[in-house]
DNA sequence: CTGCCAGTTCAAGCCGACTTGAGGTCAAGC
DNA sequence: GCTTGACCTCAAGTCGGCTTGAACTGGCAG
């Protein structure tokens, strides 16, 4: 039961202490008490911060996060959670697999302008319909592996 | 040459009124003048807004789009650029691609705890390693077909 | 002529997930 | 004992894409 402080914390997570503070006040991890003012954490708390990164590259929000977790800390998964995410994913995969032909389409058209491309403009039309239009993956910036 | 209102204009191309003046604030999109104080809009401006909401739907910033129409008002766009968002989009598909698999898995599988489940022990080593971080597509809320 | 109301401007607010900065504390090394 | 600097708190800022609210204008119906 090693004892980690802040910055090896974040360092074998992989995350700027920052995070962590603010995981801790949103109530997502919890340090096991201080060393005077210092935070000090349970080691525990890396696997705990990989299932948020995990819910997090899912395209759960910290919220949704947080309530995966029990009382007691342990997680507490809903399985119909899981697949209604993956139902969510899947819809987005659809729509952007879409976009991605039309994009390709388009770059390889040999019409003179893209608005003279018969499948540009079905693409236009269907982005004007709303039928393109995303709800899915607010997911941040980039990789943040030390 | 038919005018339109900005009220007729929001009804046409979907989005609210509030969005076409944030729209020309920007210079995404320009009004042919005034009647009054109210802004009149020349019908081309709907195909000029359906080019948006696909730019927005392939997952351009505002900024980028506004960068694909010329001085001239017209469509300037770099297959290149098409190309390389595919790109992107491919990458993204991959990435979500696999979280799904390792959701439905997780929803599936029979260990009494995700955490005794070999395969969601990987996802979740996968997840804390960065290599699920997203970096692509800060889509909008919904639908907005009027 | 007058009142209505859609339209206008400008500034500020919102959302989520953090980051940043100023100013304060304290354990450890010399 | 004193300095150092990692850590602390709390408030505010950031980013993108809009929305909202208050205060105002002016074309048109009656």
């Amino acid at each position: 039961m090693k004892v980690l402080d802040i910055a090896e914390t974040a360092r074998r997570a992989g995350v700027p202490a920052s995070t962590l503070r603010y995981y801790e006040e949103k109530g997502l991890i919890a340090s096991i008490g201080r060393r005077g003012l210092r935070r000090v954490f349970d080691e525990s708390v890396i696997e705990r911060l990989a299932l948020i990164a995990l819910g997090r590259a899912a395209g759960f929000s910290l919220d949704e996060i947080a309530m995966m977790f029990g009382p007691d800390g342990r997680p507490r998964i809903d399985r119909r959670m899981l697949t209604a995410k993956a139902d969510e994913l899947d819809k987005t995969i659809r729509r952007l697999s879409a976009m991605q032909d039309g994009l390709r389409h388009a770059a390889a058209c040999r019409a003179p302008s893209h608005m003279e491309c018969p499948v540009f403009r079905r693409i236009v039309r269907a982005a004007a319909s709303g039928a393109l239009a995303a709800r899915a993956p607010r997911l941040s910036k980039g990789p943040k592996s030390a």
